[in-house]
DNA sequence: TGAATATTTGCAATATTTTGCATGATAGAT
DNA sequence: ATCTATCATGCAAAATATTGCAAATATTCA
């Protein structure tokens, strides 16, 4: 047998049932593992397949690339973003919400950080896929078209059965005065409950959105524990929000 | 024997076994094998065949260059979308599994159809969030890294409270005497949950998974009211299934 | 035709590739 | 945290490739 011929095999059972186990191809081509091992390696540096423990999984399966590149203020959220992954630990149970900071975030997680990860954003969870030591929960429910997460009372219901260590809730408005609010009504609902289950709550937001205000309201500003912004924990922008007792990272 | 006679019949093997082994070619022409690797050289040179370590394969048999996007079978698949979404009608409450099937059926499906669309697949609830006449509600759950939907007890408790009309099941491997079968434990569960909630289950695959097996059942395949393939109905290949009973699209 | 020249072939020596196995390391599951 | 299956690595045996060379064969041209 060719090692060209045992390539092809190999691809095809990728192709047509997505996945195959390492030793079921040794059977089945009646070579050793090694070998099997081996030519999996080396299909998987020709991107014609994709190596993981036990065998190998089809590429055309695993990639949805979401190419969103034209996020507003990039580098401030991913400053935002290095802010924020300090707070974590191994074996906390986090909750993070939608949006184009939080989905920074969870890019920057370290894939070997235990984590146990619960989220209601699509976007989110596709990040969360890559990395193997993070368990990632999703919040079912009814998806709303527009911010990407699931809402209603399916949603807030299983937020309502889980106790989180550290919530990292994005927002569209946040003021001293007013507090943090958001323009979707359901939206609201969602991220007063994951106030509800988590003991911290870290509230990522570039400066831009400080001291704005929208139709409905989702908390006071105390509920907030830490504020995380591309400035200087000095900048006096921050300073009222210090006085309220929130710490600034 | 001349040189040109040589390479004729050469050409002529691999093109018939799309590959050959340089000592078999050496007894069969009873030649030193020295004398066809020289051959094989020059004909790689003139792209005529490819040679490879022990022999040489036929240029069309390696012709998989996925690019990232690449999905195996993709017209395929695209066929079996066009019949899939023929069976739907608005107002009605559907089911799509994961796989590259499905997303391909997801993809297809009319922006203004009205229906109600559960999925516990990320890349399915995505190309969801474009149709704004589509309801779309996620099964949530612990995400399986590999397979990309959610698995696990809250899952299945949540499709145990819903009822839908129609079930796009997409599965590894289907045969009419072993039924549905899966590579993962907990994905036969969830498929499981599936079966039970849908009136009707619709098993939407590739010529090539009929008649394979894999290590987990899922289901005995009168479980599946229609099948659909890229083929015509009428071909060879379905009658087993519609003999058991299966519509065939 | 016949000698000069070019090409092809087989062979031997050496190099490279492939493969399976042994070993210790690592990842995943429980 | 422990245990098992899987993985990476180095190694040696076998298979295959490469190279140079000389003999055999074919080709060219006088």
């Amino acid at each position: 047998m060719l090692k060209e011929e045992r390539h092809q095999i190999i691809l095809n059972e990728v192709r047509v049932h997505n996945r195959i186990l390492l030793t079921d191809i040794a059977n089945l081509l009646d070579v050793s593992a090694d070998t099997i091992r081996r030519d999996i390696k080396s299909l998987d540096n020709q991107k014609k397949l994709k190596k993981v423990h036990g065998g190998a999984v089809s590429l055309g399966f695993n990639n949805y690339n979401p190419t969103i590149e034209d996020i507003y203020a990039l580098s401030e959220k991913k400053m935002i973003a290095k802010k924020a992954i300090q707070l974590l630990k191994d074996g906390q149970v986090i909750l993070l919400t939608g949006g184009t900071t939080n989905i920074e975030i969870a890019k920057l997680i370290p894939a070997r950080l235990k984590l146990t990860c619960f989220t209601p954003s699509l976007q989110v969870a596709i990040q969360m896929l890559n990395k193997p030591d993070i368990e990632t929960v999703f919040i079912g429910g009814k998806l709303s078209n527009n911010s990407q997460i699931t809402i209603g009372g399916n949603a807030i219901n299983m937020l309502s059965q889980i106790k989180t260590d550290i919530c990292f809730l994005g927002t569209n408005s946040i003021s001293c005065i007013d507090g943090l609010s958001e323009f979707d009504w359901d939206i609201v609902q969602v991220k007063r409950a994951m106030i509800r289950t988590s003991s911290k709550v870290v509230s990522p937001s570039i400066s831009e959105k400080l001291d704005s205000t929208q139709r409905y309201k989702i908390c006071e500003i105390e509920a907030i524990d830490i504020l995380i912004t591309e400035l200087e924990p000095s900048n006096s922008l921050l300073k009222p929000y210090a006085d309220r007792g929130l710490s600034i990272l």
